[in-house]
DNA sequence: CGCCAGGCTTCTA
DNA sequence: TAGAAGCATGGC
């Protein structure tokens, strides 16, 4: 088990010899799309409907802003998969002398456990898409649709958002992706999908279920279910992913690998898209 | 300007 | 049933 320690301060809490994290590679990996770094090096962001700052003071030793110990353990601790020991995924992965190489250039990447909803929102959004652009989709939608809160907007509830026309959806800017959107905030709203019980299903069972949505196929919903319902059977396969493979892996996927196949392949997209010369 | 982007739906043979 | 075209928009 790994242990790190957190303490409350006057500015919120902080958390010390905490391994194998870092802000940088967990926050800017691609599996994520509100957090942003300010001049300072101090990440912002908002996620499970609340506002939040953290800056990064040394190697192991963090500072999580606008919060408390309770709220900390209770959102921030398992939203950042802070009780799960890297290290030993690592020394796993690293049998593989390609994923050794992977988890070395992003040693502090985690996988985070997102809101489901807003995971699946945001994958549908990422089709055909780049990075940089979804970032102002999803910014957008949640200045137009989500809950004014402290620091910014609170991501849309699919409620509201099924209330939306398309027409309301053209702010966005999302393309082809609005109607999609609808789709899914209809169906989830209207209980005709019901994310709660996707935990339940088996992974194939998952996949096939998140499919019902338009716009929603096997890249986006593998997408979901990794980084917003911690599934680590799916892997997700987008260009970067299908260089990737071709390039190091042409026999495919090794053993070794396979138990943790959601967080290899998270380490080896980072590492593809941020080295495209080694593909 | 042209190619591409964390793909999917629809059309075509 | 496989493969190609079309899709909105903007980053580079």
């Amino acid at each position: 088990m790994a242990e790190y320690k957190a303490i409350p301060c006057r500015d919120g809490v902080k958390v010390s010899d905490l391994k194998d994290f870092s802000l940088l590679e967990t926050l800017d990996c691609g599996q994520c799309f509100r957090w942003m770094p300010d001049e300072n090096g101090i990440w912002q962001g908002i996620a499970m409907g609340h506002y939040l700052r953290i800056r990064q003071l040394g190697e192991t030793d963090f500072l999580f802003m606008d919060t408390n110990m309770e709220q900390f353990k209770q959102i921030w601790e398992p939203y950042f998969d802070l009780n799960v020991d890297y290290g030993a995924i690592k020394t796993a992965l690293a049998a593989d002398p390609v994923m050794a190489q992977a988890t070395r250039y992003a040693p502090g990447l985690r996988i985070l456990r997102q809101d489901g909803w807003e995971a699946l929102c945001t994958f549908i959004i990422s089709q055909n898409n780049n990075i940089k652009r979804i970032r102002g989709i999803v910014e957008r939608l949640c200045q137009c649709f989500g809950e004014p809160i402290e620091g910014g907007y609170d991501f849309p509830t699919p409620q509201r958002l099924a209330e939306a026309s398309l027409e309301d959806l053209a702010p966005l800017r999302s393309g082809f992706r609005a109607k999609y959107l609808l789709d899914a905030a209809r169906k989830v709203a209207g209980g005709q999908v019901d994310l709660s019980r996707v935990p339940q299903l088996s992974y194939e069972e998952a996949q096939n279920y998140l499919q019902q949505i338009k716009g929603v196929g096997p890249k986006v919903a593998d997408c979901a279910l990794l980084f917003g319902f911690y599934r680590m059977e799916a892997f997700p396969m987008d260009v970067w992913m299908k260089r990737a493979m071709k390039s190091l892996y042409p026999e495919g996927l090794p053993e070794a690998v396979q138990p943790y196949r959601g967080i290899a392949q998270q380490y080896l997209f980072h590492y593809a898209r941020t080295n495209p010369q080694l593909l």
